[in-house]
DNA sequence: GCGACAG
DNA sequence: ATCTTGTCGC
C-alpha cells in the first residue's frame, strides 16, 4: 500500500483504547502548519462541472505528469498541483442485514479540470463510530488511492481532520499515513466552537472552529479549522456551512482558503461533488 | 443518568 | 452513509 507512515496503520483488530491511542500518536505526527505552502490560486476551479449529463470526461494529461528524460523532474513550477478529492458510496446487501462494502472513489484536478478517476471496492471492518471514522474509511479510501496513477499534491477528504475529538479527523489519518498534505470538508461540526454564529451569513464568510472541552488533545481556544459559508441562496431557506480543518502539512487558514478555491457555485467544493458522483456510478456499476 | 456525536 | 416523493425556486 507504499505507506509513508507504516508503523501507523491500523490493525484490524484494534480495541477502542488502542485505536484512540493509535489517533493520538498520528495527531503528534501531523502537521498543522504550511511546509510546501500550496497556493490557493494554484488550485482554482474556474467553471463547476455539469454533473446532469454525466461525469466529465477525464482530460489526458499524460505528457504534464510524466518526467522527461534528463530533466531534473521534481517540482516543476510551471504546471499547476494535482488536487484529489476522495469519497465513497456503500453497498447493501438487502437481504438480512447483510455486512456491507464500501466503494471509494478518488478524482484528480489539475488547473479546474479532471486529469483522472480511480475507484475501489473495500469489505468494510467496523461500523460508523463518531470520532473513529478513519477506522473504518481510512483504509477503503488509500485503496482508491493506490488505484490511481496521478500522485497528489493535495487530498481533499469527506469529513473533518483537525476537528476532532483527538485531533486526528479523516483527512488526518489518512494524510499522515500518505504524508501527503490533507484538507477535511465536514457538512456538520464533530466538535469545537465556532467563534460567532453560523446562523443566515454571507457567501464567502468564514469564522473560526476553536477547540472546547471535547478536544482532549488541545488547548480550549485552539484554532482547529474554520466554519465556511460556500454557498448561500439569495432569497432561500439558509444553507449550512462547511466546516474545514487541516489534516496535514497545511494551516486552518491555508485550508479554508483551499478550499474556497475548490468551490465553484455549489455548496460543496468540485473534488467532493465529483468524487462522490464517481463513487455512485462505480457502485452502480458494481450492482 | 443526560447530552453530543464527521460518514 | 442509506432508504425514498414531492416540492420549492432560480
Amino acid at each position: 500500500m507504499d505507506l509513508a507512515r507504516p508503523d501507523l496503520r491500523p490493525d484490524p483488530s484494534l480495541s477502542r483504547a488502542e485505536m484512540e491511542s493509535l489517533q493520538r500518536e498520528i495527531a503528534a505526527a501531523a502537521t498543522f502548519a504550511d511546509d510546501h505552502a500550496l497556493d490557493p490560486d494554484s488550485v482554482a476551479v474556474g467553471e463547476a462541472a455539469s454533473l446532469a449529463d454525466g461525469l466529465p470526461p477525464a482530460r489526458s494529461d499524460a505528457v504534464a505528469n510524466e518526467t522527461l528524460p534528463g530533466t531534473g523532474g521534481a517540482g516543476d513550477e510551471s504546471e499547476a498541483p494535482t488536487v484529489v478529492g476522495v469519497d465513497q458510496a456503500f453497498l447493501t446487501d438487502r437481504d438480512d442485514g447483510r455486512p456491507d462494502a464500501a466503494v471509494s472513489a478518488a478524482v484528480a484536478l489539475r488547473g479546474g479540470s479532471v486529469i483522472e478517476y480511480a475507484s475501489a471496492t473495500t469489505p468494510l471492518s467496523i461500523p460508523y463510530i463518531p470520532g473513529l471514522l478513519a477506522f473504518r474509511e481510512g483504509d477503503p479510501i488509500l485503496a482508491a488511492l493506490d488505484a490511481l496513477d496521478a500522485d497528489p499534491d493535495l487530498l481533499v477528504c469527506d469529513g473533518s481532520g483537525r476537528i476532532h475529538y483527538r485531533e486526528a479527523g479523516l483527512a488526518t489519518h489518512v494524510g499522515v499515513l500518505r504524508d501527503v498534505p490533507s484538507v477535511g470538508v465536514a457538512k456538520r461540526l464533530l466538535c469545537g466552537e465556532p467563534d460567532e454564529s453560523t446562523d443566515e451569513r454571507p457567501e464567502g464568510w468564514r469564522t473560526p472552529i476553536c477547540a472546547d472541552d471535547a478536544v482532549t488533545t488541545a488547548e480550549p481556544g485552539t484554532v482547529i479549522g474554520h466554519a465556511f459559508q460556500s454557498r448561500q441562496y439569495p432569497n432561500r431557506k439558509r444553507v449550512n456551512p462547511l466546516y474545514v480543518s487541516p489534516g496535514h502539512r497545511v494551516s486552518a487558514e491555508t485550508a479554508v482558503d483551499l478550499v474556497a478555491a475548490l468551490c465553484a457555485g455549489y455548496k460543496l467544493p468540485e473534488t467532493t461533488r465529483l468524487a462522490d458522483a464517481h463513487a455512485e456510478r462505480a457502485k452502480g456499476d458494481a450492482a
